[in-house]
DNA sequence: ATATATTAAATTGCATACAATTCAATTTTT
DNA sequence: AAAAATTGAATTGTATGCAATTTAATATAT
C-alpha cells in the first residue's frame, strides 16, 4: 500500500521549486551577456559589491552575497588572476583578507552597465509585479535571517 | 574618470540576486530534513517527479526539472545506487532511458510527506503573498520559455 | 599573563549545473 | 533505400556551493 496520493509532494505545489528553477534560468540568460566581460554570474555579483564599495573583506562580501569562504576564496583568486581585484591581508587584523578593486575592475563597470537593461527586457515582468516580487523575496530572506 | 555612480549596478537594485539568494537559502533549509532520507535537494525533486509519475524518461524529467542530461545522468545513477529507481533503455526507442521508481523509492514518500510542512513554517510567508509569489515565478518561467 | 574560546580564511570532499562534444539510434530528405 | 539531419544520453571540462575541518590570529576568561 505504498502508493498513496500526496498533493503536497507534487512538484507543482512547491514554492521552492519555481524559485530554484527561475533563479537558474535567469542566471543562464546572463551568461551570453557576461561572457564578453570574462565573468560568470557569481563573479559578476562579486564585482557588483566591489563596484559599490571598492574595498571590502571576504567576510563582509560573504554576508552581502550569502556565500562562504569555501566559495569565495577560489572565486576571488580567479578574479585576481583576471586582474579585476587584489587580495591583501589586513594590517589591523591579520585574519582578515581585504579585496580591493583595480583600475581594470573599475573599467569593467562601463560594459556591465548595459546588462541589467537587457535582462530586464527578457524577464518582461510588469513593474508592479517586479516590485512585489522584490519585496517578497527580501521578506523571506529577512525571515530566514532571524532563525 | 572610471568611478561613475551607477544605481542599476547596485546589488540592492537587482531582481535576480534576491531570487538567487532566496533559492539557495531555502534549499539550504531542506538539507537537515532531507539528510535522514539520504537525499539532496536535487535528488528530492527528481524523486518528486517519480512519486507522481512512477515512470518517465530522462528527457521528460529534464523538461520538468529544467535540468539537462549532464546533471541528471550522474544524479540518477546515484539514486539507482541507493535503490530508489531503476534505469533501463526503452524498447521502442533505444535512445531513450526510462526511469522507474522502486518499492524502496515509493516507501520514501511517506517520510518525505513531513517535509513541506516543516519548510513552510520556516519560510513563514502569509498565504496571499506565497500565492502571488508562486504565480509571478511561473509567469517568469513561462515568459522565458517563449524565447 | 596564560589558557581557552572565538573568529576569518583556506582547504577538502562531495554534489550539482551547464556548455560543448560524442555516440548511437531514429527521422527526414532526397 | 542511402545520405543527411536530428534526437536522447552520456561524457568532458569548468565553475560553483556548502559542510566540515584546519590553521593562524585575536579576543576573552580566569
Amino acid at each position: 500500500m505504498n502508493d498513496f496520493n500526496c498533493e503536497i509532494l507534487k512538484l507543482e505545489n512547491q514554492l521552492c521549486f519555481p524559485l530554484y528553477a527561475c533563479s537558474k534560468e535567469i542566471i543562464r540568460m546572463y551568461t551570453p551577456h557576461l561572457e564578453p566581460l570574462g565573468l560568470t554570474y557569481t563573479q559578476y555579483i562579486a564585482m557588483m559589491v566591489l563596484w559599490e564599495h571598492r574595498e571590502i573583506n571576504v567576510k563582509e562580501m560573504g554576508n552581502k552575497l550569502f556565500l562562504d569562504s569555501g566559495t569565495l576564496t577560489p572565486l576571488l583568486k580567479k578574479l585576481e588572476g583576471k586582474g579585476f581585484l587584489t587580495r591583501t591581508r589586513s594590517k589591523e587584523d591579520e585574519r582578515s583578507v581585504i579585496i580591493s578593486i583595480t583600475e581594470e575592475g573599475e573599467a569593467l563597470k562601463q560594459k556591465a552597465a548595459q546588462i541589467p537593461g537587457k535582462i530586464g527586457c527578457c524577464v518582461n515582468l510588469p513593474p508592479e509585479k517586479a516590485n512585489l516580487l522584490y519585496e517578497t523575496l527580501y521578506e523571506i530572506l529577512n525571515n530566514l535571517g532571524n532563525k
